[in-house]
DNA sequence: TATTGTTTTAAACAATTGTTTAAATTAAGT
DNA sequence: ACTTAATTTAAACAATTGTTTAAAACAATA
């Protein structure tokens, strides 16, 4: 089945695997060929250098990590609905993608990389309305008076810290992971009702 | 004023900050000397080696961090108290060391690090009382049936986070650093009130 | 002052890093 | 089949990695 894939695509894959699970710096450019069965050399004629195939994955992933949160807003749904979908779709993603909050909060505080372009993402989240709606809302009373920013560090914190915090917390309580899944639950159902 | 230091101490200090700052795996041992001013040798004459030296300082990295959340808890006060003053705390604590958790939870994930022992932390915190505390109050109908594990999830979720993410939130919503600042602010105060 | 032991230095070590070379292989077009 | 271009390989490159060596500088003690 991998073998379907071209050598270029396979190289991505295997990157995108190793880049989010060790980062940048911790991983070399043999293990990147090694993981997707091909050689050095070969990374670097399909992408000129470690830094610019580490480049291109985190974009992707990127798009990928706003992707959800974007649908969710530019569906047609009340603010309050589109939190609550919101919330649900995070779990969702992060529980397929546990790894990606934690590599990308580390690859942007990294000073040495060049700077990531983030500015695009702003105005297709705005575009969706979803600020109107808020503020909206807000003129109704039907909410209480938290801008747009607050709101979603409200949501996000509580959805992605948990993945986040994983090792941190089955380690301090001494958890099994069954256990910390069932708590993954409870937290959830406990966001929700905020 | 650093030269009252020894040269020990003088390369702890440096190495920790490096290594906060950038992770095990992204600084180097010549890094880490010319930080505290000395050469590679004189890191290796006291630690041995560069993974010595990370280990010794994340150890203590790790006690600081559990220090006050350890103090709180054996205060003389109620729960209700003993919360609202811990994320008092948390925040206080994380404002003057804003990139520790990004550097515990980074580095906690490593798979190939030799396994950090947090099991003796668990004990100090289970001796404070606060258990039998959260346990009392359920059974008065005080609070939210609620396990303990998910009272800490709920309150370092939202105290760590927006200091974990702030590179992706101020990005996302092209902040400064001031306006950063005063959503946090306000992102404490509405959890103080939860 | 002579003799310890401790601290600091510069240099070296082999191994690994990211990247490039140039030749070998395969594929495509005529 | 012949030629050209694209892909893959193994080997090499200089630079950097973590660590060690052995000698120098220093301090303490007698």
């Amino acid at each position: 089945m991998s073998s379907s894939l071209s050598t270029e695509e396979k190289i991505k894959a295997a990157a995108k695997q190793v880049f989010i699970s060790k980062g940048f710096s911790g991983c070399t450019s043999r293990e990147l060929a090694k993981a997707s069965g091909m050689n050095v050399a070969l990374v670097n004629y399909y992408f000129r250098s470690k830094n610019k195939l580490f480049q291109l994955i985190f974009q992707t992933v990127m798009e990928e990590f706003f992707e959800s949160m974007v649908s969710v807003f530019s569906s047609d749904l009340s603010l309050k609905e589109k939190l609550k979908f919101l919330i649900e779709r995070e779990y969702a993603f992060l529980a397929k993608h546990p790894e990606i909050p934690r590599f990308i909060i580390n690859e942007l505080s990294r000073k040495d990389t060049d700077l990531i372009e983030l500015t695009h993402v702003l105005p297709v989240i705005y575009n969706t309305g979803v600020i109107e709606q808020a503020i909206e809302a807000q003129k109704k009373g039907e909410m209480r008076r938290v801008d747009m920013v607050g709101i979603t560090l409200l949501v996000i914190s509580n959805c992605q810290y948990p993945f986040l915090a994983k090792p941190l917390i089955k380690n301090l309580h001494n958890l099994s992971d069954e256990q910390y899944q069932q708590h993954l639950e409870l937290h959830k159902g406990m966001v929700s009702e905020m």
